[in-house]
RNA sequence: GGCGCCGUAGCCAAGUGGUAAGGCAGAGGUUUGCAAAACCUCCAUUCGUCAGUUCGAUCCUGACCGGCGCCUCCA
């Protein structure tokens, strides 16, 4: 176990060392489920999932905690915006929510909790809090005191002096005399008896968004966790809040290590709801296929920002994503190569100690090695695309004249697909599958239709069979014209879109 | 105002105090009835600008130019 991360409260890279050395307690923040997962989300969870993935294939054993914030006020204003319960939006949210995961090819949590069904927790801690004078109640409400916690500021790298205050604080003059310090915070919010709410000690009311984090990853992981993760933009207020609730509480540390993931950016800002530039990842499940999705997110450092491109037409529609389109063809060709190796005929393949290449070979420690600095995805999959080019020469060798593959080399690029599904997370489908979904896919986006396009197939067979080239050539060029690309094959031939 | 990040080939993008991974696009080739796929070769004397430290800097320091984030809900 050699993982090093960047720990946002020290800035710098150090060695993961779990409490426990081989069992880590990873907890992340969940989306508040007022609305569809957008591509930024997206990001997030598919970053967290490869550390998972990758802790697990180095042998250490993960409790993954991500929660799901179905209390929240954006979920009682946008019930409010449609009529419907809060509580019923936020299920069908979250319903929503788990289903892009899949989608995307994120492994469940070990645990997925709701701030819904820990309001007890959340009592408990808020009351602890109260006890040790580190939060008081006012009108209703119960604030946290910051002053009370030496330590607030330091993972996000200020001072409470230096900090000046957003524009709301001082626009809500009444919040604001109801709280000692402006930088307070909510750790529970007074309700009118007709809204939405719970009865607590301290009167019907509803949780502020910090508490539940630190209520829910607490009691799931214990007072100290190994690792908490979330977007960048939890950095302040949210996750400085919740170190300063659970310390205070605890007064033990709360999270050895921090991670943050940089944000997707379109036109270099940031992809967010209240800037409203933002595409919803079932959106883009629509256009391409969610695995290229899921490879697009793996080009970049996860610190980094990725900036999105798209193309539009004349009118200003949305015509195409260029970048998701070169990962589609990049997974399409990672699963044509696990095809063809899947495919080696048995008696192409020979026993005995062949040489094996060493991008084969040496795959599955680059992954690991790439993985542990720091989760370097992009060097993940430059080092793919060294195996996959040794695989196909492997492939491509034992399918000349007379050509063999040795069985130990087959059985090492057997074992590499095996630990990019394990590392990544990709290549876990069935490559006939899902290369049929990308071209049909392609197909209809140009109004094609599979059955019309094989029968043409079958006609221009006919007259290969009889050395008919010309005709041949007749068919290739017709449907060439319509973006149709024929692959002659030993098989047969199949078909394909044209990029 | 405070804190912080980024600027690498036509495009995307890693990276290191000792001379630039990978992908896309492009050029040539092997193979194929043709084509596609696959594979091979080529494709940044150069890492925003200017100084400084150093035997040596893209990587360290400073200034400047340009872009962005957080400080308010946000992954």
């Amino acid at each position: 176990m050699n993982v090093r991360l960047y720990n946002t409260l020290t800035g710098q890279k150090e060695p993961f060392e779990p409490a426990e050395p081989d069992h880590a307690r990873v907890y992340v923040c969940g989306p508040t489920v007022y609305d569809y997962a957008h591509l930024g989300h997206a990001r997030c969870y598919v970053v967290y999932d490869v550390l998972v993935r990758h802790l697990r294939a180095d042998g250490m054993k993960v409790t993954y905690v991500r929660n799901v914030t179905d209390v929240d006020d954006k979920i009682l204003k946008r019930a409010s915006e449609t009529g419907m319960e809060p509580t019923a939006l936020a299920a069908r949210f979250a319903d929503a929510y788990a289903e892009d995961m899949h989608r995307l090819g994120n492994l469940d949590p070990d645990v997925e909790p709701r701030v819904s069904t820990h309001l007890d927790d959340i009592f408990a801690l808020v009351q602890r809090l109260i006890d040790g004078d580190h939060a008081y109640v006012s009108d209703g409400d119960v604030y946290f005191s910051v002053e009370s916690f030496p330590g607030y500021g330091k993972l996000s790298h200020r001072d409470l002096g230096q900090m000046k205050l957003g524009a709301s604080e001082r626009l809500d003059e009444t919040k604001a005399a109801r709280k000692r310090h402006p930088s307070d915070f909510a750790l529970w919010k007074k309700s009118e008896e007709d809204a939405w709410g719970w009865d607590s000690p301290w009167g019907r009311g509803r949780p502020g968004w910090h508490i539940e984090c630190s209520a829910m990853s607490m009691k799931h992981l214990g007072d100290t966790l190994d690792l908490h993760g979330g977007g960048l933009d939890l950095v302040f207020p949210h996750h400085e809040n919740e170190i300063a609730q659970s310390e205070a509480a605890t007064g033990k540390p709360f999270a050895r290590c921090w991670m943050h993931n940089g944000f997707v950016e379109v036109d270099k800002e940031k992809m967010s709801k209240s800037l409203g530039n933002f595409f919803t990842a079932r959106d883009l499940f629509d256009r391409v296929e969610p695995e290229a999705i899921r490879y697009f997110m793996m080009t970049v450092h996860y610190r980094a920002p990725l900036n999105l491109d798209w193309t539009l037409d004349d009118a200003g529609n949305v015509t195409g994503f260029p970048q998701f389109e070169e990962a589609e063809r990049r997974v399409a060709y990672l699963y044509k190569t696990k095809q063809r190796l899947e495919g080696l005929p048995p008696k192409r393949v020979i026993d005995g100690d062949g040489p094996v290449s060493a991008d084969i070979a040496g795959f599955a420690a680059a992954l690991r090695e790439s993985l542990d600095d720091d989760l370097n995805m992009p060097v993940a999959l430059a080092k793919l695309a060294d195996f996959l080019k040794a695989v196909n020469e492997l492939c491509d060798q034992a399918m000349k004249k007379k050509g063999k593959a040795a069985r130990r080399a087959v059985e090492q690029a057997q074992a590499g697909f095996r630990a990019l599904e394990a590392e990544l997370g990709i290549g876990t489908q069935s490559a006939d599958i899902i290369l049929l979904r990308i071209r049909d896919r392609r197909a209809e986006a140009r109004g094609l239709e599979s059955a019309a396009i094989e029968r043409r197939i079958a006609d221009r067979t006919e007259a290969r069979k009889s050395k008919d080239f010309a005709e041949a050539d007749r068919v290739r060029n017709e449907l060439a014209a319509q973006g149709v690309e024929l692959l002659d094959g030993p098989e047969g031939t199949g078909w394909t879109i044209a990029d």
